[in-house]
DNA sequence: GATGAATGAGTTTTCATTCAT
DNA sequence: AATGAATGAAAACTCATTCAT
């Protein structure tokens, strides 16, 4: 039998789930907690016994997909045997990660990542992370010899970050009809040897 | 004297700049009517002569933002030498595009450009728009031999949207230490030649 | 014609004492923003262009009536020929004010005298304001000698004011058989006399 | 051993005492069942195996709380030599009561005495006890001689008990530098000589 | 008896939109 | 054309009360 706290957890997820979805059919603001509370099959009082209002529930699904997904990038990083392979691992960790679900996607790439409920700092402890990340696989390769040495990493955070957004979100209002995951190795070799032709070098 | 169409464009603006000072400060949702015509120094009233509800408003400034864009972009990419003239020009003018107003960069990342208020059709359109541009650039460097054989303009055009945005993005929620267009070419250099090391090829 | 500020505080008035006339039939928590629109003929939202909210339309009322009966009973005072005269005009204004709106005092003497919705500053600046009543009063009456000299002026404020207004209350529970005026010389006498017996003094 | 009835009273008056302490924190609307279970130490729940409902919480209060004020008032007055001595009795005992616990007094000022929870019956119902207590005392001190003949009953019952109710109220809201049973005496000999100078007569 | 999670009716408040002036 | 007062639908949120455990 389960305690009380797993069924505690329990309803707390199936409202995190239920609002996710409704919030990336409607958007957050046309989206309304009968709506998230008919989803999730409890009252719309009820809801209010997990979270503190509206945007606390954005709020959480946030931090609790950015600390599992940093997890996951963190691991995939630590695994990788030189720098390409590390950055290849975070390429193809980052587009599978919202490949899982269309619906966190989408309310991940325009409700969260593009501010309005979430403060400052956490943007910028986000964008960090991610950094340390690119800083990590950049000193390597730059080690190794297989990075250049003149780069900016934070512009290579930009970069990176830029162009895996840009695939989901294509991705995203496309009809699906390729996986997201495909796109790791077209992108990771876009990334490392950029459009230029070097033949004649 | 003005004639009457020139004063009905006069407070058409008016309004139009209005609400993206506004929306800028307090997202689409946030901002009200009320708010957006005491900017713009008319009556709530008469902003419903000029557009049909609210969403025109955001609609309109899209519209009217992107064919200018657009054009400014087409303009440049014209009047380039060669392909990583013409790539250097619309990076260059994109950056600037979005340089001249914080306030509009703010709006036209968070509210337009992510959905929400725009149809699929209009996301659609301005995503082929980019593409005939970077293909038109793509395929003459091909000719030249100043860019590689083997790329997929879709994913090309992917790359570049994101990072731009994601520099502008960035450069936005920072307090605008450095200027926008200052990152033209750190960008270009990034996306020519990318992360990698040819020096061993 | 009227002008546009008459009508406004036309609209003001009309709210205020629709707003009382609710409070004194169901109480301030059980009324409800629609059913005093409703009683005024207004729309709900019409209210919030009129007051800050539910609690700002009591404390209105409040700080009008205050006003107006302080001045009354200031003016009263001011027009007494002796102690005794001045006592006897304040103690029939301050019945006659009541008098008038059966619904105005419910609401006075439950939802604003005690507490509640007034910050002890109010209650206190109110409290002050009659003090300031009884002592001119008393101090007269003290020079003329028909007042006696051993009194504590805050206690005779007590006396005074808690008399009134168990007499206001035991009127307004009643169904007014009585004026309420009328109770103004039986008040008046036991006041200045007590209810002791001095004839043997 | 407790037997089951003791238990039961035991809780019913922990919740009581939660209430009252709750109630006049906050007030009868503002305070939550579930504050009161909290601080009573139980489950929301269990408040209703004791109390109908909230508002039976305050009637029960008050029904409770006049019960046990009443014998005390009856048995003063009864204990009284003479009409004077049993005149001083019920106002020491009536400011005593409330004495011993400002919390109780502000819930019954302000949410028992003026209307709302309690039926106009109840309302009479105690006005009448009182006026028995009042009517005994006259009768006796107008048989005795201390005591003017011409005197309403009814309207002496609002002078001590308008006055009693003023003087707890203002040491309610003043910050109890002085005991409110040091009131009897300057209360007592204003009610019985009245404000009026008599050594002329 | 005791619990406390769940309920959902009921309330305040906001604000896009209308329309008489 | 311009105004801005008035509207009222819609939404977030609260909390007394219930009931399965």
């Amino acid at each position: 039998m389960q305690n009380r706290e797993t069924k505690r957890n329990e309803k707390y997820e199936k409202i995190l789930e239920a609002a996710i979805k409704i919030f990336s059919k409607h958007g957050y603001y046309k989206a309304t907690i009968s709506q998230i509370a008919r989803e999730a099959g409890v009252a719309d009082g009820t809801i209010y016994l997990y979270f503190k209002n509206k945007d606390d529930i954005l709020k959480s699904f946030f931090t609790y997909r950015t600390r599992e997904v940093f997890a996951k990038f963190k691991d995939e990083v630590k695994k990788g045997k030189n720098a390409l392979d590390k950055l290849r691992r975070l390429i193809h960790a980052h587009l599978t990660a919202f490949e899982k679900s269309r619906e966190m996607a989408i309310v991940y790439q325009v409700e969260c990542k593009k501010r309005s409920h979430l403060s400052k700092d956490k943007i910028k402890e986000m964008s960090n992370m991610y950094m340390e990340l690119v800083k990590e696989i950049i000193q390597l390769g730059q080690k190794e010899g297989t990075i250049r040495k003149d780069l900016s990493i934070p512009l290579v955070r930009q970069l990176m970050v830029g162009a895996i957004d840009e695939v989901i979100t294509t991705w995203v209002y496309t009809s699906k009809k390729y996986s997201l995951s495909s796109m790791t190795d077209p992108l990771m070799d876009l990334i490392v040897k950029g459009i230029g032709n070097d033949k004649e070098k």
